[in-house]
DNA sequence: TTCATCCTTGCATCGTACTGGAAGGTTTGT
DNA sequence: ACAAACCTTCCAGTACGATGCAAGGATGAA
């Protein structure tokens, strides 16, 4: 498939995988006669891979250890045992972080539900989402 | 307490809470007579509440969102009320994710395990953390 | 007194992960 | 035939969240 197929089904951009390409993280695929890059099922699982460790919270390099790991075969040693076992403590912290903004949001929301919306006739009480931070700030 | 001391309390560095000053995110504190910045328990509540937010996954201006709603009293019209529901609905679907990466990763650990662990004593078996990407990559 | 350690401001730089745009070639549909 | 949509490379720019450094002033202990 082209580029930019294996994108959409990948959930990116077809400039996302040149992006991918360029830091090692996906091979450079076969090209076509034109010079259009050719990929086939297995750079899919790759690139989806990709996108599921990123969703996890693991940074590009890191999804390109685990990769490579699976890439060489099982050389699953010290090394990358103690790489796996720290991934999934911070991923055992992140769900606990989570499940506590969770309840914080939550306790939130119950409260603005106990309140009179009364007040948000009044187009200058809700300004809540008025974004009017001084700097950087682009919500 | 001075900004040091602050900054130790809260977890990060003095830098960063000027840094959030300077973005609108900590109003700036009362000064002492040379200069130095002076906070209260308040402002440790409220950076504490900051790297809480961003430990979830909310970025800085999402978490000054919500605290100039708390702010403003609890003028929690519609417009807050979507700004939470989004939030909750977002840590739903990080906890989905990080349950399923956390099954992958499992499953590669126990592979791991399985495997004789008897070709690490070849120092250039186990490069798996060698960290060889072409460009950016720097772990 | 001296020295380390803290504080001040302000500007520059960094890493991560893209994203945009130029300038051009290819494919596909009508 | 021709336009829209897709592909190519390369270089520049963006956003976020800091971090570094310079140059100077303040504090606290030996």
């Amino acid at each position: 498939m082209k580029i930019g197929e294996l994108a959409e089904f990948g959930g990116v951009t077809a400039k996302t995988v040149r992006y991918y390409e360029s830091i090692g993280l996906m091979a450079a695929p076969q090209r076509r006669a034109n010079g259009y890059r050719e990929y086939d099922e297995e750079a899919l699982d790759r690139l989806r891979f990709i996108r599921d460790a990123q969703a996890s919270g693991l940074s590009l390099a890191e999804a390109g250890e685990i990769l490579r790991m699976k890439d060489e075969g099982e050389s699953t040693c010290a090394h990358s045992r103690a790489l796996i076992d720290r991934h999934l403590a911070d991923i055992d912290a992140q769900i606990a972080s989570l499940l506590a903004a969770k309840a914080e949001l939550t306790s939130l929301a119950r409260r603005a539900d106990h309140l009179d919306p009364a007040g948000c006739t009044d187009p200058h009480r809700c300004q809540v989402l008025g974004l009017d931070l001084p700097a950087h700030s682009k919500v």
